[in-house]
DNA sequence: ATATTTATCTGACTAAAGTCAGAGAATGAT
DNA sequence: ATCATTCTCTGACTTTAGTCAGATAAATAT
């Protein structure tokens, strides 16, 4: 008998073959025009809004050399210029010529014209199901694709992600929100041994966030969970609450508290979910309007 | 305003990308094992049965000489041998020592961790979500590669459709089905300028075939359209229809008359739903019990 | 029996991709 | 002011991937 896990693996080893053997293939050859496949893409990710060389060789994953060499050879031939950056002439800006953009112009229009072959044979409903399935499929490897990672409270990730926590519960609350006037929390309260920062990203960016600080021996309480509205509906809230109980149970915090308010809807109903029941006001914060605990374990 | 096609093959381009980036990255180095990709993926290749070195070649897509030097690189590192087959010395038969059979299995484990570490971050239900959207984009991204050609009727590809035809409709009628009872036609009616004969193909495979003949002046008769069972449900039988009727006008045939048994259901159904209306026989060949005719344009 | 075709192999290439060890200029840290 | 770091560039490599023109042996066609 096949188990259920194996089959599934299965399946997702048969997507893996097929979708790149009709993606790869098509994409790889077809969209070369000639040109080495490696100047291609160089030259399709400069883009035409140009790109520090610095990122570009990031995000191709290029040795420093073989990008350099890669630049001159675009140079050589007329289709990119490279400047020094306004900031700091170390950094080299590279960007497309008039004659690079057309260039540019006709692998994008390939890039188009293979998106229409597969389209093309398809009739209407099935052209529907293909492309619903496509964005069903993006969105969930993208959610599978999201790393969850402590990181120090006072990273600039991290302050990032409290600023738009910040600014969404400003949006959401009656009379905005101002941290100031809420219960205070630093860096400090966040970091083990007693709590803990993560941080929730897919590709590098930062979705989401959460922390845990202790409220009390044995007492871990849950603050700042905020995930990115493009990536909600992803089970990122989810996951940060799970790795949050965990990390509470790391150090000893066996009950769980937090606050939140009603205009949170999601968050609400997260916590539910997962077994917090409501309790009356542990504090006298001026924001939440609900307070909830859960006993791990 | 964008429209609606180009926000069709905007998805698309996006999926490819996305797809192309979480499963292409992995999969190629990931699974390289410090060995040329080349040599990797033919090894994995051969497999646990071996394989005829032509045949490989053919998978591959490689140069003769190219191949035969992947080969002898892999049987030096004692990875595979090769001998001649039984029947043909000239072909070489590659299989993989107990050495390469470890190696082939450590790059299906892999294989496998990729595909769990795709599904592992997802709860249940998104699991379950991502599984069926791949099946479907897997199906209909088969379907999309179906190409459909005229070829010669005697074929052997094309044999090979008919005797599959004639097999289906033995098991299908009472009685089963004689092609020596049938109206006879044969390859000379099926090519241009009076008749065609389509073979549809998926990735080399043929999976399907339609044909036309001349029934008459300005009238063409369609017969000989079947679909492999593993290709129902893509829209071949549609796409298939379609190009006879092209053909026919190509032909200058502007009505277009076929028959039928009602045990043939989905035929029935594709006619009537294509503007086929019912006609009374117009042959008395004893297996048909439907008899259909349309008038193109 | 001879010619042709098929499958593989070898040698001699080329192009693309990538690595490594510095060098040099600009910047940031102390 | 000095030292370390960052970013890019160059030269000198290697490896991988692939092509092309025969050579060879076995099988098939005439």
């Amino acid at each position: 008998m096949i188990s259920r896990a194996t089959a599934d693996i299965e399946q997702v080893r048969r997507f893996n073959r097929t979708v790149a053997r009709r993606i790869g293939v098509i994409n790889d050859r077809f969209l070369g025009r000639g040109r080495p496949f490696g100047e291609s893409r160089a030259l399709f990710e400069i883009g035409t809004d140009g790109i520090e060389v610095r990122e570009l060789r990031i995000r191709l994953g290029l040795d420093s050399g073989y990008m350099s060499r890669l630049l001159r050879a675009l140079e050589k031939d007329g289709l990119i210029k490279t400047t020094a950056t306004p900031g700091d002439a170390r950094v080299r800006y590279a960007s497309l010529t008039p004659k690079g953009q057309k260039e540019w112009n006709e692998i994008d229009r390939r890039s188009d014209d293979v998106a229409t072959s597969i389209l093309a044979p398809l009739d209407e409903r099935r052209r529907e199901d293909l492309l619903s399935a496509m964005a069903r499929i993006e969105r969930l490897l993208r959610a599978s694709s999201v790393m969850i990672a402590a990181e120090p409270a006072d990273s600039p990730t991290a302050q990032w992600c409290l600023q738009q926590y910040f600014d969404l519960l400003n949006a959401r609350f009656d009379g905005g929100y101002n941290p100031a006037n809420a219960q205070p929390a630093d860096a400090h309260d966040f970091t083990p041994p007693k709590g803990v920062f993560l941080i929730a990203r897919a590709t590098g960016e930062p979705v989401g966030c959460g922390a845990l600080k202790s409220a009390g021996p044995g007492i871990g309480e849950i603050k700042r969970v905020w995930v990115a509205e493009s990536a909600r509906g992803l089970g990122i809230g989810q996951r940060l609450l799970e790795e949050l109980e965990e990390a509470a149970l790391g150090f000893g915090q066996k009950c769980i508290r937090l606050d939140t308010n009603r205009s949170l809807t999601e968050a609400g109903a997260l916590y539910r979910k997962n077994g917090y029941r409501e309790v009356p006001a542990f504090n006298d914060d001026p924001y939440p309007d609900h307070w909830f605990e859960k006993v791990l374990g």
